[in-house]
RNA sequence: GGUGCGUUAGCGAAGUUGGUUAUCGUGCCUCCCUGUCACGGAGGAGAUCACGGGUUCGAGUCCCGUACGCACCGCCA
């Protein structure tokens, strides 16, 4: 044993006590003959006193050494309140070195100097530092309480395969190729969905698994190659029956976690959701819904808003209280550039302060249409009104951004706050451009509402899903669906995707098949286990919540993975690189 | 696939209209210091200015390309 007590545990009432700790060595302050050393493990710090007599012991003791030391407890003269351990040190009376330790490339602290490519590379040493470990510890914290509540509802967890198999809708499969099958690949996991229906159907009525997911798309701040699911289904269930469930795993998340437990859920249909917010996945922390002005503007001879509405277009618009201040020219310029980026023209403003308009498209339209827009939009002294004319989805879509934008810009978010909304009624469908075909908008195994059934074929803009997300501060927390459990709805959706016969019995047919053998009703989720882990602890960055992440360029520079093999590897998998 | 920003001692940054010894902070090393807790004081070492090419009498600085990093758009059933 190096020690009989962490670097986190001793308090005042262990005064006197002979204890030995380990460690390492965060701080040495050398005041001559007396040495003080900050000594830290994953519970804490404690301050090492090395005094007259015993300062030679750590002479060549330097920073991130492991040292072992024996000492007594005892009270400081002067308490350090920034630490849990602040009000006692222990007297060395030895120290032995575990381990020695090279400067470091980077300070280890809380408030480090280093940028993240250089946090990654020694991700070790960045995860000694308490803003990662921590959060290391709320993801363990995390997948605990929800084994724990889902056991208790008599959930399952299962393992199912990451050695699986290419799936063709959907993102770009990471592939595995076989030694034992010439020519053929398994395909990573993108999530446990067919596996986790087969349990369904192999009567494992609840199931759930914290699951490992690979997608091979490109990244971003709160996206990696590899994640993990909370990954959750029923059978004999619906809606209400999953959303409860997941409310339920939420509710003792927050509860445990953060000690909030006033949280609600409130519903919000997608098409709903578009429309007020432009997104599927509104943040609700803040309220600045959009409004349709396209009937104010309906005659107008603005001659930008009448070519959009001309061309079937809309007039989106979006208000801003006592933002006149706030926002300069230079501003208004920026957001032109900002909402170019979502394929809209331009954003027209209006000000209106001192019960008199201005802004860019002050002169342009008339005194009737400003009079009527105040009305509409009840607008008051200060506000600020943004308004994109465009095909209704760029509108939607680019106006939406900017409320998200400006909500942050102008200090409209309780960061404090979580608010979560259920977004429910999703499309059933989407038309890919690339593909030329309409692709399922979740995935082709979702049931579609009972009202659209006689649209899946004929009417696929209009026909809308069962399917599902739950969204917290802007951040898509999940997706679910209630599924398809009848094999003639599962053919139909699979015709209407325009699947061959041959193309559903390659990729899907042991699924397929599955399901003439009695399969039950059955609903689930995919809950994205870093976004919730971001969320609680206040950071936008999904690489903080992983232990050993990768770049945006799905690149490991710890470990330089992806790396070359060596050619007997590739002989070995019949593999050839195609040289450029 | 696209757009933007970035790359200068171990780390983080500054570097003016192109000009001769590349600056600061921190970390590191040495010495001094008995109550520090971001200890303090004195001194010292440490740079292929990402890489390749170009313009120029002269490039950290301007231009082109490449690599890497970050963010976003596309993409992410």
């Amino acid at each position: 044993m190096n020690r009989d007590h962490t670097c986190g545990q001793l308090r005042k009432a262990d005064e006197g006590k002979h204890v030995r700790l380990a460690g390492w060595v965060a701080k040495r302050r050398n005041l001559g003959s007396i040495v003080f050393i900050d000594l830290r493990d994953r519970y804490g710090i404690t301050q090492i006193t090395f005094d007259e007599n015993h300062s030679e012991l750590v002479k060549d003791v330097r920073n991130e050494y492991v040292i072992e030391v024996e000492g007594t407890v005892a009270l400081k003269a002067t308490p350090n309140p920034k630490l849990a351990t602040g009000e006692v040190e222990v007297i060395a009376s030895s120290c032995k070195v575990l381990s020695t330790a090279k400067t470091t490339p980077m300070i280890i602290a809380d408030e480090t100097d280093a940028l993240e490519d250089v946090r990654l590379k020694y991700r070790y040493l960045d995860i000694r530092r308490n803003p990662i470990k921590e959060k290391l510890l709320l993801r363990d914290k995390v997948t605990t309480i929800v084994r724990d509540v889902l056991h208790k509802d008599d959930f399952v967890e299962v393992e199912t395969p990451i050695l699986s198999k290419s799936t063709p809708e959907g993102a770009r499969d990471y592939l595995v190729p076989s030694r034992l099958y010439k020519g053929r690949f398994y395909a990573l996991p993108q999530s446990p969905q067919q596996y986790k229906q087969l349990l369904m159907i192999g009567g494992m009525d609840r199931y759930f698994q914290i699951a490992r997911c690979f997608r091979d798309e490109d990244l971003r701040a709160d996206r990696q190659p590899e994640f993990t699911q909370i990954d959750i289904e029923m059978s004999f269930a619906d809606e209400e029956d999953i959303f409860a469930e997941v409310e339920k795993v939420m509710r003792a998340i927050f509860k445990e976690t953060k000690g909030i437990e006033d949280l609600s859920f409130p519903r919000i249909k997608y098409v709903d959701a578009m429309d007020k917010y432009g997104s599927d996945k509104p943040d609700l922390r803040f309220g600045n819904e959009m409004v349709n002005v396209t009937d104010l503007f309906k005659d107008t001879s603005f001659v930008v808003f009448a070519n959009a509405i001309k061309d079937g277009g809309i007039i989106k618009a979006l208000v801003f209280h006592n933002a006149c201040d706030k926002l300069s020219r230079k501003k208004f310029d920026e957001f032109n550039e900002f909402v170019k980026v979502y394929k809209a023209k331009a954003v027209a403003y209006l000000k209106y302060d001192k019960d008199a308009f201005s802004g860019s498209i002050n002169n342009a339209i008339s005194e009737d249409e400003k009079n009527a827009l105040k009305d509409y939009l009840k607008l008051e002294n200060g506000d600020v009104v943004l308004m994109i004319a465009d095909k209704k989805e760029v509108a939607q879509v680019a106006l939406g951004a900017l409320r998200k934008k400006l909500g942050e810009e102008l200090g409209l978010i309780d960061h404090d706050k979580y608010c979560f909304e259920w977004i429910t009624e999703f499309p059933m469908y989407e038309y890919s451009q690339e593909e030329d075909r309409w692709v399922s908008a979740h995935h082709p195994f979702t049931a579609p509402r009972d009202e659209d059934v006689d649209k899946l074929m004929d009417d696929k803009a209009n026909c809308y899903s069962r399917a599902y997300d739950l969204v917290l501060n802007g951040y898509e927390l999940l997706s679910g669906s209630v599924r398809i459990h009848d094999s003639n709805m599962q053919a139909k959706v699979f015709e209407a995707l325009e699947l061959s016969q041959e193309q559903i019995k390659n990729k899907f047919g042991f699924f397929i098949e599955a399901f003439d053998y009695g399969a039950p009703p059955h609903c689930g989720v995919g809950i994205g286990l870093e976004r919730l882990v971001m969320i609680l602890s206040g950071t936008d960055n999904i690489k903080d919540v992983v232990a050993f992440p990768k770049t945006a360029s799905a690149y490991c520079l710890m470990s330089d993975a992806p790396n070359y093999v060596d050619q007997d590897q590739l002989d070995f998998l019949s593999l050839e690189i195609k040289k450029d």
